[in-house]
Order: structure tokens, then sequence, then C-alpha cells
DNA sequence: ATAACATTGACGCCGCGTTAGGGTGG
DNA sequence: CCCACCCTAACGCGGCGTCAATGTTA
């Protein structure tokens, strides 16, 4: 009888599985010592550890970062969960949204077949707005506010079929014009305005006219540049350094 | 230009990724024609059938259960529509539990480090309480009802350290007893009582004294018999038939 | 020629559950 | 000898995203 607890008594004990530690121990979150059979010896700071990661797991934080918590001090523990309570709130309302949709079909299943384009059309918004939301939301709440991302959801939602075709040409426009000004091409020109100018029509459906204004352009354009995702979304199609272009653009015809 | 839309106009009509129709159509839900090179022709019957589909995704359905939807007639959709949102309610449960259990943590991060084992053991407890709902919760509410459910589940959560071990005990005990008498054994013997009396002892706890009587008892037994699940919890363990050999005896020793 | 389409095929994600195949303890 | 435990290695799930390699159209 050797020293330590072997993996089946941690397991019922903690209850949890015997896969369960091996996960935790191929992630790095566990570290058994081994006796002269390679059996795995649980000691009682891996039980203690095992403690903590179940607790924090408790609160339906991700493994990965619960293992990057195990070695933080408190204020990054705090900064997490409290990270992580935004998280959940963001899943409860999407919750509440699919109840409220559910509840919508069992109620008239029978329009569901005769379901004219006008509807469908906004599940397409709706759907635009959650893919959104799933990519950019926390970065753009933290970044320019809650209220105006909200704001800009509801403008969305509310818009006409042909609000939204206009608004998809402007992004090809854009991405166009973008696209074939990158190579070489000189952020004061002429034909630069031009693309200053389609980025501002295309903000001012976001925004509604009221809210828009050349210095929150600017300073959106700047917004741009310091998150990856927002770069990509027009370096991906149009080439590398194209946001980089396209906030150089904005700030010489309007800075 | 052949009849139909091809992959990319139908995905941004829709709304979605050229990948997901693929996937649907993996999957069985869309059915294109091919042209004579091969390239995905939608036809007005692949566009409808598409909006159908992501209407009951837009209610957060799994694809599976979609698939099934689309050739089953109004009560069967409705049967699975309610039955969904039986389980969206579950979920928004969980996430109030998460939430709750997050802000205690952002609370008093501090008790984390000095968790004593009795909090631990509480948490302990909660998990298994959990485990159950996921595994046998929805079958458990339909066959004893909700409040029944609820009632065991506090019951648990309410029981001393000492209340859980000697639980834990008498599981053990009816396994092993059970493993004794399958082979060749009498349900009607003196020893089958004793394993009835076990079972007996095991329920009250989980009933507690006033809610148990023998009939329920009986009862109870011929419900394992119903679900492979139950069955499978007696019968994995001690093997084929054990389930039904304990409700034998059950029914013997008390009906 | 180039770009923007199209095709099939396959890996990756997460948190384990669940075999499969073979050793060890009591 | 048996059984309950130990080990490692690997697939599977859901719903696609994301290459990769190759063909087609404008």
């Amino acid at each position: 009888m050797e020293k330590g607890r072997t993996a089946k008594q941690l397991a019922s004990l903690a209850g949890v599985s015997v896969r369960t530690l091996h996960y935790y121990e191929e992630l790095g979150l566990l570290h058994p010592a081994r006796d002269e059979n390679r059996w795995r010896r649980y000691g009682e700071r891996e039980v203690a550890t095992l403690r903590v990661v179940l607790a924090l797991r408790s609160c339906g934080l991700a493994v990965g970062e619960v293992k990057a918590l195990l070695d933080a001090d408190e204020p990054a523990v705090l900064k997490t969960l409290a990270f992580h309570r935004e998280h959940l709130l963001t899943e409860r309302q999407r919750i509440e949204t699919l109840l409220a949709t559910t509840d919508t079909f069992i109620r008239n299943w029978k329009d569901m077949k005769n379901m004219t384009d006008e509807e469908s059309f906004e599940l397409l918004k709706q759907h635009c707005i959650e893919r959104f939301e799933e990519e950019y939301g926390e970065e753009a709440r933290q970044r320019y506010g809650a209220a105006a991302i909200d704001e800009a959801n509801e403008r969305m939602a509310a818009m006409s079929q042909q609000d939204w075709d206009s608004k998809e040409a402007l992004e090809q426009a854009i991405k166009e014009k973008l696209s074939a000004l990158l190579p070489g091409g000189d952020p004061e020109s002429a034909e630069a305005a031009e693309l200053a100018a389609l980025h501002g029509r295309w903000l001012r459906m976001h925004w509604g006219e009221e809210a828009y204004t050349p210095a929150a352009h600017v300073a959106l354009a700047k917004g741009y540049l310091e998150d990856e995702r927002f770069v990509s979304y027009y370096d991906m199609p149009c080439g590398a350094g194209a946001t980089a272009f396209l906030a150089a653009t904005i700030e010489h015809a309007l800075g």
C-alpha cells in the first residue's frame, strides 16, 4: 500500500469519472505522482487542486480558463469571473430569445408553410445580428459601449428590404474600391476620398444621420486597427493593409 | 446560365455559409440538382425547404431533430416543439444556477482557498444531483411527477456527510447482495427479502419516512423495468436480469 | 491570365464517454 | 483463477469553420 489515493478513489471522492482525471492531467491541470507500476497517486496537493478546478468548473468556466486561473492572483481571477458573468448573461438572453421564437412557432405553426418573403427576411436580419454578436459583440461593446451596439442592432432590425439591399451593395462597393486602390494607391487621392465617403454613407445607415459626426467616424476607423477581427474583415477579402489604408483615407478626408 | 441558384447565391440569400448548405445536404436535409459540371443547383423547392430548416434551427432545435420534422405532420411538430420548450426551460435554469455560483465566488473568492471539507461536500452533492438530472431527469419527472423529483433533490441536498456515506454504503450493499443472489437465486427466499429490505431503507432515505409506502415501493420497482437506463443501472454492474430480479423480490416481499 | 466561383475531402474544436487491448493487486 | 482495478491509445459526438487540392466560368 503506497501513499496517496488511486484514480478511482479520488474520482469517487470528488464525484467525477476517472477519465476526467486523466483528461485534466493531459491538459496540465493535475500532476499526480506515479508509483513503481506507473499507477497514479494523488496526494493532498492534487486533491486540493482538483477541488479548486471543480469549483471553478461549477461556474461554467471552460477547462482552459480554469487552467489559466490556477496560477493567477486574486485580481486576475476576479476579472475572469466578472467577464464570465457577462458571458452567462448573454447566454441567458440567447435562451430567452430561443424561447420566444419557439413560442411563436408553437402558437401558429400553420403560418410557417405560407411564410412570406417578408417574414423570412426578418429572420435573415435576426440571423445576421446574431452572427455579429457572436463574432464581435463583446469587443464592440467594450470599445463603443453597450448602448451604441444595442441601438445599431435595433436600427438593423428596423431596416426595410431596400435598405438592406443598398447596405449590402455599399459593403460590396467599399470592398471593391478598396481592392482597386490598395496596391500602391494614395490615401490622399480624390479616389480615396470617394472611398471615405462610401464608408461614411455605410456608417450613417448603422448609426443614423443624427448620431454621425466626422470626428466619431475617424475615431471608429482608428478603433478598427486595434482589433484583429475588425482588421481581417477588410484585410482578408481586399489584401493585407486594407484596413490601415481605409483608416488613413478616412483620417485624411475628415480629420 | 442554367436554372436555379448556385451555392453562393443561395447562401447569401439565406444568410448562411456554403459549408452549411453542404452539411445540410450530407445529413439529407437538402437535395439540390446538379448541372452538367456537377455544380449544385438549388430550385424553389430547396429554397423553401431551407427556409423551414432555418426557421426551426432558430428555435434552437438540433439539425437531426429538424430533419425528423421535415416529413412530419402538424401534431408531431407541435409535440417536438413543446418538448424542446421544456428543454430550453431547463437550460435557462442551468444558466441561473451558474450565475448564482459565479456570484458567490466573486463575492468571496478568499474563502475558496480555505474551503472546508464541508463546503466542498456541498458541491459534491450538487454535482451528483446534476448528473442525475442530466441522465434521468426528464424520464423521472414524466414518470413520477416533477414535484416528487424536486423533493427528492432537496432531501439529497439536505443530507449530512453521515447520511451520504450510509446512502453510498447502502447502494454498495444492495448491488453486492444482488450480484450474489442473481445466479440461480430465488426471489422468494429469505435472502431476497433482506435485499428488498435494504432497497426499502435506501428508498426511505430519498423519499423520507412519511412519503414511503410499500405500495409505492412496488410501483417504483415496476417502473424501473420500463426505462432501459434504470434497468442498466442495476444490470450493468450486477449482470443481466438484475433489475428484473430486484423488482420480483420487492413485489413478493411487499406486494 | 486572373479572379472568383465551384467541387470533394479531411482536420479541428470541447469535454469528456466509451470501447479496445493488455497489465497488476488481493 | 477471478475480479476489480490500473494503464495507454483511440474514436465519437454537433455544427459547422477552415484549409487543401483541383476544376470551371467570365
